[in-house]
DNA sequence: TCGCTCACTTAACATAGGTTATGGATAGTG
DNA sequence: CACTATCCATAACCTATGTTAAGTGAGCGA
């Protein structure tokens, strides 16, 4: 049960590729499964972000609530997914995750998980690289799913200058960036034309100044409250986390 | 140089996290850099997925090229990210990649990025679930993107077909799904209406017959041409290349 | 210098999808 | 058996964005 009945380990599994050794560790990490009612949350985004679940019984889905009081589903997870390795790697939720009708979930810590990386820093790294990579995924797809054109181009454009500064790429609030307004289009699913219509209007709002590829944000956080940036996706330095770890277990 | 320079091993070596045997490892498995010219590709969809990139200098993308015509980027890549992690755990490319202007990457073969996982089959399990997750995810934002509303439902019933299928909960093909309307509108980043105005399209299409939570796709594989379903990112059986490189390291 | 191309801007028009509203079916509850 | 709360269908209307088109300026090669 549990995690061996994940649909990744049983694929693992039944091609002999789990050890006996392995399967014993995996039996070891059960934890007492948990009823949930319908509608109960799982956690809500920005907490403490510790464990992860595997489903067995219901559905559940993450989701990231926005400012103008919808929300945005990430993901809905069926019985056999794991739910919650997303934010394996921060130390807060990127998103609340709840039930949508009754079901049974297993528990496990990333403490655990951890473990299973034979910690090793190396393996953990890479794997948090995926995890960020998938939050700047996520981050995008709520931006697709609700917001009008020029939040979305104020958030890409706040999360490239984020991106760029902090590998030094930034200078006076302005940086290069040799995207045509075709690409940025591709990027965010609107037609070029209005890529121009957008950018001519954060630009008569003094919020962005462009020449050819040269791009000035006079007021980073004028931008940033416009499309209310959470950061903790980008900036946070995820190492922390894992650092923790390592002291805890010798 | 390469995979050091790379924003969360940089965070990870300042904090002490990586120890000296950990850098030389790092540094092991430097390659030969390679220059890039402008637009040249990286690797194509559907291509076999055997290596990953960290970007020295220059910036690249990845995409995927859609039925019309058009093609949705999934991310950008600046200096010290990493191009290509998305695709370990499965044997095919799921996106193309290409650099935008000229520059020079680091290739690794996911050979090596197996062995940092220290040829734990558990851990690499983990790591294929997360990175199937985030095809998921990107999936779902490729139709955010650049699909008509119907294209985008039906797409979405279909990968829950597909999924519910794998643990056998779809019977004649017809299935339970606890969903309100409301749920797969923020879901799928459409109002409750529209979902029930394309529901109405559907089913006079004959594509789909619903009753309160029980869905029936009449033929599954007409939605799936509908919607031209790669269904390589959810059907493989991720393991495959894992095993291979099981047998492969004694 | 001329002329070509490419990226961008702006405008006019078309439409998919949002919004608001109303009514109907179903399930739950006292 | 009412009574109510959901969920869903459909309609009328509105708006953001797509589409098509025409014009501008920068770069660049002949």
């Amino acid at each position: 049960m549990a995690l061996l009945d994940t649909v990744v380990m049983r694929g693992l599994s039944s091609q002999g590729a789990l050890s006996n050794e392995d399967k014993a560790f995996l039996l070891e990490l059960e934890l007492s499964p948990r009823h949930m009612s319908a509608s109960e949350v799982l956690w809500l985004e920005n907490g403490h972000a510790d464990l992860f679940c595997v489903v067995k019984e219901g559905w559940g889905y993450s989701y990231r609530n926005l400012k103008n009081g919808s929300k945005q589903i990430l993901k809905f997870y069926l019985p056999g997914d794991i739910i919650g390795i997303r934010d394996f790697g921060f130390t807060r939720r990127l998103a609340s995750a709840a039930m949508i009708n009754d079901g049974v979930i297993y528990p496990f810590s990333y403490q655990q998980l951890f473990e299973l990386f034979g910690r090793s820093s190396l393996a953990v790294g890479i794997m948090a690289t995926a995890m960020r990579q998938q939050a700047l995924l996520s981050e995008r797809l709520v931006y697709l799913g609700k917001y009008a054109a020029h939040e979305q181009l104020a958030h890409f454009l706040y999360e490239i200058y984020l991106r760029l500064k902090r590998i030094g790429a930034v200078e006076d609030n302005s940086f290069l960036m040799p995207l045509t307004q075709e690409l940025i289009g591709d990027a965010l699913g609107m037609s070029p034309v209005h890529v121009s219509r957008t950018f001519s209007m954060l630009r008569e709002e003094g919020l962005v100044i462009r020449d050819r590829q040269r791009v000035k944000l006079p007021d980073p956080e004028a931008l940033a409250r416009l499309v209310e940036f959470n950061d903790s996706y980008i900036d946070e330095f995820l190492p922390h986390a894992f650092s923790e770890l390592l002291r805890a277990t010798p």
